[in-house]
DNA sequence: AGTGCCTGCGCG
DNA sequence: AAAGCGCGCAGGCACT
């Protein structure tokens, strides 16, 4: 490989556990190939220069190996996660050869995480990993970003979301720092000394006695559904559900301490010692994010409930001794995004200072900053009744650009067509049984109740659609986010061994580097020499993300961020 | 024993 | 049953 010219290099997998390394144009024209061990592959890949790009079937079979060795990959590009992506979008005018190649279609699988690369039973449920197979793949991708109406957004997205994989990757291969006496501590306030066997812990139990003492029932079981609600029933209370929602409404004395019950267990269960063992033991939370896990582009996780740590154990997230947090989120991002994607002035006025809500009253739309909220929460996730529901329409008048983009999307969803994200990823198309229950509601002899479930499914179907043009785009604008800050980290200094925190892995104990992404907001863990900057670099990487997106246009994406040792809120 | 669905609740 | 989007997970339960 030439190591001055930036280029591509498709990686496969060969006989054994050789690689195949394929130097190719950014087209996908062969120049060379040849096998290697892999400890020649960490080699080729540390010479290369920064701006080389990887191209291989699945992130997860590859870049474990490459981070345990300590090998860094600047960026790739995932076959697995661009094919999604280009077969489905709208933008790609010719996408047959793309959806003939269904072993391209594998979900991700949590299973590869770990394992594949090297491993010794090559049972690969995934995608093709041959050299063939790889290399035709790649073709027909770059065949597809060519035709595209637009094929510079594609690229930024396909390159987006395959640094996606490599944040996901470093994310698992860092973890949280995860400091478990404090999650003890806070099992063991809330809920009471750790108890031996199976038995309840303190406080636990004493809630569970005074539900039943005051249902006068000794037996009833709180824990089952179903039972719960007979013994309910049997003392009075006419609950149709046992939701916290409808639990509240009525006054029985069973009712405080069966909610404060209901709460105790949930943490109990997800994340009580349990869970502690499990997934922190070794003082880091390392879960299993999945890329592209959700249709509108957002992760999903598998594992240890990443994407749902409750807020009260937040301050178990703590930085190593001599290291801090840089706890980083976005407010409001999705109406800034809308704002941005429908050119609406007027809401990107509204966004100018740091709350878009209150610059939502400031305009005299609602009077008030909930109001200014749960209008636009509706405005963006299609409520129609309640006051959500109700506060549309101003929404509607002072917003008319920023809705007929939601609305617009709702309509196309509900006719059955599909929408795209500014970088065009594209919407589902409505599945063979929502289309026949259309058809079937539009026969001659169709009933009134076919015509109701119809007129139902297409209104969900444009929820879906309105919230999926928002959701996504925040998406490519957190994955841009992510992309350019994981770069900027990438190039500070190491640290002295003495400042090394041993528990992040080879690469990561030296330097700030991404502990944490959860939708709209990122931990960084850094040492404590290097915080100052890497807080820069978050702000930095924000505004960076933004005028990738949407180039001129004012808006802006400010910041909440501290730097703290925990990630409790303050 | 394994599966798949339901309910409920945590997160954005 | 929090009006309205997207998820994962635990526990119970019905089924095979």
């Amino acid at each position: 490989m030439n190591a001055s010219a930036p280029g591509w290099s498709v990686l496969a997998r060969g006989e054994a556990h050789d690689v195949i390394v394929i130097d190719v144009t950014g087209s996908g024209v062969e120049t060379a190939r040849r096998n290697c061990s892999f400890a020649e592959l960490s080699r080729i890949i540390v010479d290369a220069p920064s701006t080389h790009r990887w191209v291989w079937d699945d992130t997860p079979r590859w870049y474990p190996a490459l981070l345990d060795a300590g090998i860094e990959v600047a960026r790739c590009h995932d076959l697995r996660l661009c094919h999604a992506i280009l077969r489905d979008s709208a933008l790609v005018t010719d996408a047959a050869a793309l959806r003939d190649a269904q072993a391209w279609s594998a979900p991700a699988d949590a299973g590869t995480a770990d394992d594949a690369l090297f491993a010794l039973d090559d049972d690969p449920r995934g995608v093709p990993d041959a050299p063939e197979e790889v290399i035709v793949e790649f073709a027909r991708q770059q065949a597809a970003v060519a035709s595209a109406c637009d094929p510079e957004r594609l690229r930024l997205l396909l390159a987006a979301e395959s640094a996606g994989a490599l944040v996901a990757a470093e994310l698992h291969a860092a973890g949280v720092p995860w400091h478990a006496p404090t999650h003890e501590a806070i099992l063991a306030e809330t809920l009471g000394e750790r108890p031996r066997g199976t038995a309840l812990p303190s406080i636990v139990q004493s809630r569970a006695d005074e539900v039943r003492a005051a249902l006068g029932d000794p037996t009833a079981s709180l824990d089952s559904q179903p039972k719960l609600l007979r013994a309910l029933h049997r003392a009075g209370v006419p609950a149709r559900s046992t939701s916290r929602w409808e639990l509240a409404e009525y006054d029985h004395p069973a009712i405080a301490p069966l909610l404060v019950y209901k709460k105790l267990t949930r943490l109990l269960s997800a994340n009580g010692w349990n869970w502690l063992s499990e997934w922190a033991a070794d003082g880091r939370f390392r879960p299993t994010y999945v890329p592209g896990g959700v249709v509108t582009g957002r992760w999903a996780s598998s594992g240890g409930g990443a994407l749902q740590l409750p807020r009260q154990l937040r301050p178990a997230v703590r930085a190593d001794p001599d290291w801090t947090l840089i706890v980083a989120d976005v407010a409001q991002l999705e109406p800034r995004v809308l704002a941005a994607m429908a050119g609406d002035t007027a809401l990107a006025d509204a966004a100018r200072g740091t709350d878009l809500y209150e610059g939502i009253v400031a305009g005299g739309v609602v009077t008030t900053r909930q109001e200014a909220k749960i209008a636009l929460l509706g405005a963006m996730y299609g409520a129609t009744t309640g006051d959500s529901g109700r506060l549309v329409p101003a929404l509607r008048r002072a917003y008319p650009r920023a809705m007929a983009l939601v609305d617009d999307a709702a309509r196309i969803g509900e006719e059955g067509g599909v929408v795209s994200t500014w970088l065009g990823r594209t919407s589902p198309p409505p599945s063979g049984r929502w289309r026949a229950l259309q058809a079937q509601a539009s026969d001659a002899d169709a009933g009134a109740d076919d015509d109701t479930a119809a007129r139902r499914s297409a209104r969900d179907r444009g929820r879906f659609t309105r919230n999926f043009v928002v959701q996504g785009t925040a998406a490519e604008w957190a994955l841009a986010w992510l992309a350019d800050l994981r770069t900027r980290l990438a190039a500070l200094p190491d640290v002295p061994p003495a400042e090394a925190a041993a528990a992040s892995g080879p690469i990561f104990s030296r330097r700030a580097h991404l502990a944490f992404f959860l939708h709209d907001e990122i931990i960084v863990h850094a040492p404590r020499s290097q915080a100052e900057d890497a807080a820069a670099i978050v702000r930095e990487s924000a505004d960076r993300a933004a005028r990738l997106l949407f180039g001129t246009f004012p808006i802006d994406f400010p910041l909440d961020l501290r730097i703290t040792q925990d990630a409790a809120k303050d």
